[in-house]
DNA sequence: AATTTAAGCAACCGCGGCTCA
DNA sequence: TTGAGCCGCGGTTGCTTAAAT
């Protein structure tokens, strides 16, 4: 047997919202609060709608400073540093931009900040790629200069596709980044990949922040098939390094110590607010969801002018069970 | 000017988790 | 302990508008 309808599906309204309908809504909840129960709400406010309609409504829309509009930078570094850590958690992010929705922000993400991401990403051609200078230029101060030169997504020639920025949170737990033993660096080393663009690896201490990118294997897409988000699909590592990172065990690069250990989501469980992405050696460790931490996210990602800095992926794929890790560092 | 395609966004749906009897 | 009822989240859908052809 399955789950009771929440209402009446036969007897309420669907689709947009009319003015009156607002204004019923707004009035009733500014006059009685919701008391605590949307199901009931809309019939003492009069309404032909479906308790979490009217709830979606309230929340997205009618609530009193919410704030429509471009994004600032500010918001724009946000969201990336909170979605490369806890992933699609767009509550837990709304939570940190006072104004915006989870909606708001899942919709900006998948139709415009993935994309600006990744075109900022698109290499320029071959020849003139070069390594970015470390550490950037604290005269950075644009959204544009957050991710140009220290994103590198891996693109594949027998796709056509870049990989997309998803969030190691959707690797399976069991399989989940162990750590680095390591040799902290300033100076990056310089990964090939293969396209023969050069990929800046910074080797991290163990105090730094590790936040890791994986990828489900389904993407957003709409109805008519076009995919609103980048497809993340499979890449076949070419080089001896990027190779290295294509089986579900730890990877040691003999020559930084480097380990990283990932694996296929299994489809299920694998978007948990406590998977930390930055355990110690040899263990995953497991936390609870803390909101101060969420702020030493935000503001660890931030240098004294608001920018984050020295931004490096790295990017793998199990072609068959869709294990990709795309590792990343930053502090 | 008409048609098609793409982008943006509001709203819907289903499920997991929480609470409480 | 269990199950019903509800809330809230995240993924998805579909409508509207803008841009391209």
């Amino acid at each position: 047997m399955g789950r009771a309808p929440c209402c009446d599906k036969a007897n309420v309204k669907k689709g947009p919202w009319s003015p009156e309908e607002d204004s019923k809504l707004k009035e009733y909840i500014e006059k009685y609060g919701t008391g605590g129960n949307w199901i009931a709400l809309p019939q003492k406010a009069g309404l032909k709608r479906c308790g979490k309609s009217c709830r979606l409504r309230w929340l997205n829309y009618l609530r009193p400073n919410i704030k429509h509009g471009e994004f600032t930078d500010e918001e724009d570094r946000i969201i990336c540093s909170l979605f490369a850590t806890i992933g699609s958690r767009w509550s837990i992010i709304a939570a940190q931009l006072p104004g915006r929705t989870d909606n708001d922000i899942k919709n900006y993400w998948n139709t415009k900040l993935k994309k600006k991401l990744m075109v900022m990403a698109a290499a320029p051609p071959q020849s003139q790629r070069k390594p970015p200078p470390y550490p950037p230029s604290s005269s950075e101060s644009s959204f544009s200069s957050l991710y140009k030169d220290y994103t590198i997504p891996y693109y594949s020639t027998s796709t056509k596709s870049f990989t997309g920025f998803e969030p190691i949170s959707s690797v399976h737990q069991s399989n989940l980044l162990h750590s680095t033993s390591g040799l902290a660096s300033t100076n990056p080393s310089f990964l090939r990949n293969p396209e023969n663009l050069v990929c800046p690896v910074y080797y991290p201490s163990m105090k730094d922040n590790f936040l890791m990118f994986g990828s489900e294997t389904s993407c957003s897409t709409s109805s008519d098939g076009s995919c609103s988000q980048i497809k993340q699909e499979d890449h076949h590592m070419g080089s001896t390094n990027f190779q290295s990172f294509t089986s579900s065990r730890a990877y040691e690069d003999q020559t930084h110590k480097l380990m990283v250990s990932y694996g296929s989501n299994g489809g299920e469980n694998v978007n948990q607010w406590n998977e930390k992405a930055h355990g110690y050696c040899g263990e995953t460790q497991t936390v609870d969801y803390d909101p101060e931490e969420v702020k030493q996210l935000i503001s660890s990602s931030s240098t004294s002018n608001g920018i984050i800095n020295n931004t490096n992926f790295l990017f793998s794929d199990e072609n068959k069970t869709q294990e990709k890790v795309m590792y990343y560092y930053y502090h």
